[in-house]
DNA sequence: GGTGCACCTGTTAC
DNA sequence: AGTAACAGGTGCA
């Protein structure tokens, strides 16, 4: 069926653009390497397969995802931009040097939060495990090139599941969190796409109120799904790194450290964590 | 408003 | 080998 043949379309990126680091940087879990050179995964409900080229990006889809891509990729950041303007800061500059290309995603919102829900207390091959466990036994199969993928279940499907359901996956305390979620985001009462729309501080009052969902994961969803790039989420890594470099971090709570970076970094928050975290994480490695 | 603790489970450090 | 500490936090006393 023509319907069903795959294509392979290009889309050119100037900026660095790391593939590798910026899929393994702990903003996505599920994306997986097929074939020794893809990277698979689904985007608005198909399955992409892809892979660097010279110059950009190869997509392989049954559909057109150009447009999906440069979206989920965040295209119109402007690292070079970006960069300059924090690069004052010395500390920041190296971090940003060291791992060049590693960019900011624009995730579809209700994994996102699922995702950093399943990331308290956990770490990144626990979390990948468990975001996989769930998508394999509840979402929709998705085939592309002989590989099947799974599109994320929607919070209807999670809101009918149990908690001991969720338990037996390996979800642990977090389970009642996720099941009590998704029956309020089934609802309907949150509207991600009018939290994209809201400021930072509107979006995060909303997100806060919701099961699981503290400052932290807040932060999170609002700069890696919701446009808010004055996000800063910090977590023990970003601490650490912090704490290293400024001293009086030590003596700061997460809302005064949070405010601390906003004020110094701006719109650049999320990108200056995102560099802090990876830095601090593959350190020594 | 701040502090201390419990919470699942798997991995790593002595 | 057995045990403790730790892991992309949150909710509740």
């Amino acid at each position: 069926m023509i319907a069903d043949s795959v294509s392979s379309q290009h889309i050119s990126v100037k900026d660095p653009f790391d593939l590798n680091a910026t899929m393994e940087s702990g903003q996505v879990f599920r994306w997986e390497i097929v074939d020794r050179v893809w990277y698979a995964g689904v985007l608005e409900q198909q399955g992409v397969l892809l892979r660097r080229a010279n110059d950009g990006l190869i997509v392989r889809s049954k559909g057109n995802a150009l447009e999906a891509v440069a979206m989920f990729f965040r295209l119109e950041d402007d690292l070079h931009t970006i960069f300059t303007e924090v690069s004052s800061d010395r500390f920041v500059a190296e971090a940003f040097q060291k791992n060049q290309g590693l960019r900011i995603l624009r995730q579809e919102a209700w994994e996102c939060l699922v995702s950093f829900i399943c990331s308290s207390v956990s770490n990144i091959p626990k979390i990948k495990r468990s975001l996989r466990a769930l998508a394999k036994m509840y979402g929709n199969p998705v085939e592309i090139d002989g590989h099947i993928l799974y599109a994320f279940p929607a919070p209807e499907r999670l809101a009918a599941v149990t908690e001991d359901e969720l338990r037996d996956l390996g979800l642990g305390f977090r389970a009642k969190y996720l099941v009590d979620l998704s029956s309020i985001v089934a609802s309907g009462i949150v509207d991600f796409c009018k939290l994209r729309e809201a400021t930072y501080q509107e979006a995060k009052e909303s997100l806060i109120k919701l099961p699981g969902v503290g400052e932290k994961v807040a932060d999170c969803v609002l700069a890696f799904s919701l446009d808010k790039l004055e996000g800063f989420p910090i977590d023990r890594w970003v601490r650490r790194s912090l704490e290293e470099r400024y001293p009086p971090a030590k003596r700061m709570n997460y809302t005064e450290l949070r405010s601390w970076a906003q004020n110094k970094w701006g719109r650049n928050s999320g990108y200056v964590q995102q560099y802090l975290f990876q830095d601090k994480r593959l350190e020594g490695k």
